[in-house]
DNA sequence: GTCAAAGTGTAATATTATAACCTTATAATG
DNA sequence: CATTATAAGGTTATAATATTACACTTTGAC
């Protein structure tokens, strides 16, 4: 699995590598990852660049699953649950996540040029944090951070990545 | 003004300060504090629960303002823009912000019991990300980060806080 | 085979936000 | 003071995102 969005990689291994934890996860859990949970989680692995739910929902119609939207969401927040994929914020989009295992804390490099997400460590900088806001007696539960700008990609050739699958 | 939401306080001190220090900011910036923002910012700083821009539409409308969706929109842009109000992502709230100046980072602990929202001093944090993100070859133009849990008074007392003013 | 639980279909609607276009107010300038 | 450019606000409509509620179907446990 490719450590950057920002470098050409074979994306088709990305999503193969994402497909195939997604089922192991689910058989340790106990849990179905069903056709249209699986071709939900495949489209949100379709690029590195978060998509819309309802962005989603023409190309489940093409496969001659369900299109309404609480299709969609369902499966987006059984992926969700499994930290299979996250919810950025700021832009009301999701993405997969290459890490899964159960919903975790995430830290996202957003590019407003390609639209790209790059999840990046930050559980140093989440541990610390999460210290501090319990010195104020705060108990934190889980904390989301999100980082606006532009990708080494973009600063290198600023349309290059726009068109560019993966 | 007060530091800390968490704490009992007169909270018309709070709502004060942010007038005061609005109609000082807006004058040396040379734009126009007008009577629709005034009460915008009012409204937000109505308590320290972040308000979603529907809420405020009824109170507009008390008052003899337009209530449609885009003037308090046009107004929360605009208090935005000069830091003087905080958009909560993953809310789609808005809350005052007592250290206005120019938009800026922001970090914020999010209580979901009382619906408290405390914002922090994360500039050390920001700037170590930023660091960390441009190690990567990011360039960082603005980050948010939003904690979820239970804040002090919560811990202490579950129900209190939820009905209190301020 | 029966049954409870989980998953899905479907229609309607809630919530959040923006577009487009026109009118009014403000303040800078001649 | 009159003219004018710009900023601000009014109004209608609609876009985009997300959820509720309830019926039906599939699955797996017993």
């Amino acid at each position: 699995m490719s450590a950057s969005a920002y470098h050409p990689h074979d994306h088709q291994g990305c999503i193969n590598a994402a497909l195939q934890q997604a089922t192991l996860l689910c058989a340790e859990q106990g849990v179905r990852l069903t056709p249209i949970r699986k071709r939900v989680l495949e489209l949100v692995w379709q690029s590195h660049k978060p998509m819309g739910a309802y962005d989603l929902l023409p190309a489940l119609a093409e496969d001659g699953f369900n299109s309404a939207p609480p299709t969609v969401y369902r499966a987006l927040d059984f992926l969700l649950e499994l930290g299979l994929v996250h919810r950025l914020a700021t832009l009301n989009a999701f993405i997969g996540c290459s890490h899964p295992g159960h919903e975790h804390d995430s830290c996202f490099l957003l590019c407003k040029h390609c639209g790209k997400a790059q999840e990046i460590d930050a559980k140093s900088w989440f541990s610390e944090l999460s210290d501090a806001a319990k010195a104020q007696g705060f108990m934190v539960e889980h904390q989301i951070t999100e980082v606006v700008g532009t990708c080494p990609q973009c600063i290198d050739s600023p349309a290059a990545s726009l068109t560019e699958q993966g």
